[in-house]
DNA sequence: GTGACTTTGTGCGCGTATTCACAAGGGTTA
DNA sequence: TAACCCTTGTGAATACGCGCACAAAGTCAC
């Protein structure tokens, strides 16, 4: 009898840094892959090459799991694909309510990615009585109204936000209040919630405007020439308009 | 005669931190905000807490770019704006194309957010006939066949990927060797490409898993109980098979 | 003009993340 | 069984990001 389990929760224990949590749905996504296409055994080198990361860091992300791999030989793919399934909690079904269904909340609504990783949506609300009713990937669109009874009936536990900016706190506001402690935000917002709240934003024009930065550089530097028509002039001129 | 073009150029050379600018556009977002209230002047914590950051982190990332704020009194609205909007990059047009307009790619088409910060969306490409022709957003959906000709012939700088996971490596080569050099994708797959192309990710699965994770550690741990079924069993016993 | 007050800009220490490089461990072959 | 090869897991060094706390620098009231 190897003493393996305690082994491994030594090591999954409380603790596992940020950075590699953000990692782990990527390596779970490469194995993924391999695994249709039946690949049985991978080694860090190739699983790392797969995920874009470098080797040793997934190698070291990986330990803070537990002793996973075979020396000499590598990963079982499947028994990673289960451990890093269960880590993330993946083994078990997450509710998710949709709430603003414009363009963003029906591509998402829609989005097959979810299903596949153990996320039901269980409803899809928004405050336009033109789309209440409307059916979306085999779902009724529902009124924001009845948001709270949504939650409690059918234990949602993760809400995502695509509402217009204006109306998201408010809503993150009453999911909150409705027992919700996880949420992932499309609305353009900085959101406030109590502790004990996860808030994950995405954030579209914030990643063009990232790749902007980087793409000016590439050209030359900021502005290229010169550094400033509205200058600082106006601290002395247009104070008095 | 103030020295503040030396100062200025100073700083603002080389080497803004990556932590920094991704920070950038939400400072700028918080500060047009403030811009729309009337409000001329704000502290680094009147705007730290808009952004949702720690005041002396903002300070520190707003000095990177030069010593734009007044002691005592603290930084003029407009100014910063114009100061951010520069070394972003957003005070020059970024011509912008979407690949895949399938729900998400009509989302973005539509997003507001585009327009209003210096990207202009000059095409919408697919490869299904039955979308092609399609108008969306005032704009006509061209065959991806035209990809290298539209990019060329619009001086497209940002390929904005939002086809199926299979399509996206195929579209990002092409769209490199037609000299793009800035590619946000949102397909879920690991994108490769030469040195000097930059590519930003966003995955929705990928946050939803992060908040699955923390969501499980507040419920009390992996599994809640137990550790496994399938389990290592097979590394100990099948293994003299 | 002077002193009190406010807010910026930053030096510094701390914790986290990344990477290198290698010893330890397991498989494999003769 | 023993020697060799391969890959993991990790110690140690380095780089990076964060936030405190304070001196410097400006404003404002009188």
């Amino acid at each position: 009898m190897t003493p393996r389990q305690n082994r491994n929760r030594d090591r999954a224990d409380r603790g596992i840094p940020e950075a590699t949590v953000a990692r782990l749905p990527v390596y779970l996504r490469a194995l993924h892959g391999l695994q249709d296409r039946g690949v049985a055994t991978v080694s860090s080198e190739e699983l790392a090459t797969a995920a874009g990361v470098n080797s040793a860091k997934l190698r070291k992300d990986l330990s803070h799991l537990g002793s996973y791999g075979t020396r000499g030989v590598g990963y079982e793919v499947e028994y990673l694909v289960y451990q890093i399934s269960r880590e993330l909690g993946l083994t078990q079904d997450w509710v998710v309510a949709i709430i603003g269904v414009g363009n963003l909340g029906r591509a998402l609504a829609g989005y097959g990615g979810f299903a596949s990783r153990g996320f039901r949506v269980a409803g899809l609300l928004d405050a336009d009585d033109a789309i209440v009713g409307e059916e979306i990937s085999g779902m009724a669109v529902e009124h924001i109204d009845r948001l709270e009874e949504v939650i409690a009936e059918r234990s949602v536990s993760i809400a995502v936000i695509a509402t217009p900016a204006g109306a998201a706190q408010g809503v993150c506001d009453r999911v909150v209040a409705a027992g919700v402690t996880s949420v992932l935000n499309f609305a353009p917002v900085v959101l406030s919630v109590p502790d004990g709240v996860d808030v994950r934003k995405v954030d579209l024009s914030i990643e063009l405007q990232i790749l902007a930065f980087h793409e000016q550089r590439k050209a030359g530097g900021p502005d290229g020439y010169g550094d400033g028509p509205p200058g600082p002039a106006h601290y002395v001129e247009a104070v008095d308009a």
